[in-house]
DNA sequence: TAATTAAGTGTAAAAAATACATTTAATTTA
DNA sequence: TAAATTAAATGTATTTTTTACACTTAATTA
């Protein structure tokens, strides 16, 4: 009875890598020109075929690592994408995956030397394939998600101000935020430390510091953005 | 330059499919008894592979289609599985897809053809592979789904009293409702049509049935369980 | 020392969520 | 035929959360 998987067909399987990263008040995301062909010159996805020793995530982070040098970066697996004439060379199905970096941490000797660029999500090229498409889901996934965990602070340094937080906010969802009522929200959440450093960059006055407190996160029973019925 | 394509590995991909029904105020899983190895005699979800010329979608379609005779079926992917060993007999992906069925639909005489059982959620038994896991991630998945979309319907038959409706959240949700604010929440969201039937099967009194107004739904501009920052 | 700039802060009103118990409509039983 | 039974149907008061909205503060620069 094991002969039954013989008879059955295997198709190439790939992972496109959707890399966001936040600056100047932006979301941007991270992509490669081609030098390779189909659609040599156009822009894309970090991506690469999944090895036999390797699991999905596995070959995610080694997409990741090979383009950013980055390693234990927050990613998610997003959705596996399989029309048939995605890829005009053969059939691949891919798996598409996120990952939230804080900028200033990638590898720009590797960006270099991939083609590689940053984009606002304002100026989009057009990409190869359907990733564009992968895009897209991603930001409405991103969306959701950053109401039920604090995926946010994945996209920033280490120290950050009340002010990048809330236009990491107000990027992600692609609204506006009250400045008082932000801070109010945050604050019942009860899951930063405010830290006695200043950021005089933006101001005269100076603003804040703060970092994520994951033990303070850990220790809540629920995130409070959830739903009822 | 093509031929980088063709030095890649190619995979087994296989589809399976966690088909989910409410019945007697439980939700319910629907699982076949494997006539084949490995793992002959054990639960398992409905699976199938991959076809040259077919998307997942279709597969999933199809895998549902062989065991329930349904089609046009309310179902979403879930999530990719890859790990190196869970298949024994060879390395295979697998791309889990869920789907939400009236129960009352199936074709029993398929079900029988397949030797396949309803099992409540509450005695699901070993399965084979990951599959337990992947049950697990979908009655996750759907928790929350169900608080921003109204998915719960897909579960019942046309015609609904609202005290199976909220026996159903109950279920999902794994938790108790007052049935005052239930009624007072989906209400307020304006999505039922009451009709002018009862249904006389629970009580002396009747109680009245309800339908899913698709049209109201579309008219909401936003599907209020939504979360605000 | 006056002007500038972004940071930091509070309150009142509206909306949503929660806790909670009695009445109603029909059938069954005495 | 009256009383008992059963599940359906319904409302209100309280608490919590969300929203709208504008002035003061701390530092630097002119």
């Amino acid at each position: 009875m094991i002969s039954r998987y013989k008879r059955q067909k295997k198709v190439m399987v790939a992972v496109d890598c959707i890399i966001l990263g936040f600056d100047h008040e932006e979301l941007k995301i991270l992509l490669i020109q081609r030098d390779f062909e189909p659609e040599i010159g156009k822009w894309s996805l970090m991506g690469g075929f999944l090895q036999e020793d390797e699991t999905l995530d596995d070959s995610a982070e080694r997409v990741l690592h090979r383009l950013t040098g980055l390693k234990n970066v927050y990613m998610e697996q997003l959705h596996s994408f399989s029309e048939l004439d995605r890829d005009p060379v053969e059939r691949t199905i891919s798996v598409a995956y996120y990952a939230l970096i804080n900028i200033a941490d990638h590898d720009d000797e590797l960006i270099r030397k991939h083609s590689a660029n940053w984009f606002s999500l304002k100026e989009i090229p057009d990409l190869i394939f359907d990733h564009n498409q992968m895009l897209e889901m991603t930001i409405q996934h991103l969306q959701h998600k950053i109401s039920i965990e604090p995926v946010g602070f994945e996209l920033l340094p280490e120290k950050f101000t009340m002010r990048q937080l809330q236009k990491l906010y107000e990027a992600i969802l692609g609204q506006d935020i009250d400045k008082r009522n932000f801070i109010k929200k945050i604050n019942a959440l009860d899951i930063l430390t405010k830290l006695d450093q200043k950021d005089m960059s933006s101001s005269k006055k100076g603003s804040y510091l703060y970092s994520f407190n994951k033990e303070k996160y850990d220790a809540r029973t629920s995130f409070n953005f959830q739903v009822n019925i």
